[in-house]
DNA sequence: TCGAGATTGTTCGGATGCGAATAATCTCAG
DNA sequence: CTGAGATTATTCGCATCCGAACAATCTCGA
């Protein structure tokens, strides 16, 4: 990102080329900065944190939804995550076969499939969160300390609605 | 997503198991949030208004910023829509191959190719957007009328700051 | 003028990413 | 008990997706 145009800019152009449309310019803008500033975030912490560890953005999540429930079932990696149990599939051998953590199928169950950390995918994240985070906070600094409970409760509520539709 | 786990249950999930380790979880969940929200968003999208025309999100960006610069230089179009040079030319080859849009060579510089929408990609998106934009009026409108210019403006905030770093 | 360095789009290899089909397993009405 | 239907993880085919290497082109100081 960081193109020629800034975010106004664009945004000029838009209401502009679209004027005729009749269309809701405020809405528009609420999704459109939704997708760029996730996209955003995602690039940079993917360049200042994951790529010393050779970690994918899905292979981070999908370590880190693990690290905090383990033992977890697949499918629930692959909601928390919000991705495709196809996609999961492939990520978990990826991050099996560098030893980050195991697969078992469940007793109680045949079909399902519970999801560990190994030691050394324990201790991968204790180390690596901890740096993440800080970014985390340089990142949300840029609202309000007092604006950033309301920040995440709007963002909470996108996502509730969306899901439930 | 909209997985066992309500985003209230995970979030208690997450200080419960990270309790000890001095991080700041109000900037947690407002990066997370930030991440689930989009993922919620472009999936509903992609499966309410994308699946029938047989775009992926990435094609339909990349039709779009087509749609509001044309003629746009390859390079915006993936800075714009926040993705590499590499994707970019995978993702054109599809699109030209179906006849939404043409690639050209730049008479000022021979390095740059300049992309536009053919007829048919220009009617797709006359056709498209009405309905897309409804979503994104849906959605928005989770968000009190008066926060939204507020909600709107922290994503750019934090997008800003971000590509900055 | 000229050539070292910068910039651009493409190619390449490998890792996601998804929908659809599949095999294994579970559920539960009859 | 039982078998039709539901649920799960995997496989398959194909379309992204990216970093790095590359060839073509431009820039600009000496």
């Amino acid at each position: 990102m960081a193109g020629q145009h800034t975010l106004a800019e664009t945004e000029r152009q838009v209401s502009e080329r679209l004027a005729h449309m009749n269309l809701d310019f405020q809405a528009m803008a609420v999704t459109s900065n939704l997708f760029r500033a996730a996209s955003a975030v995602r690039n940079h912490l993917e360049r200042t944190v994951l790529s010393a560890t050779g970690l994918s953005w899905t292979a981070f999540v999908v370590l880190w939804v693990t690290w905090i429930w383990e033992p977890i079932e697949t499918r629930q990696i692959a909601d928390e995550g919000g991705f495709s149990k196809a996609t999961l599939t492939g990520v978990l051998n990826t991050l099996e076969s560098r030893g980050y953590l195991t697969r078992e199928k469940s007793k109680d169950d045949g079909r399902l499939v519970l999801v560990s950390l190994t030691d050394s995918g324990r201790k991968l994240m204790d180390g690596l969160f901890p740096e993440f985070n800080k970014q985390e906070q340089k990142i949300s600094s840029v609202v309000d300390e007092k604006n950033q409970t309301l920040f995440a409760d709007m963002l909470r509520a996108v996502t509730a609605f969306t899901e439930a539709q």
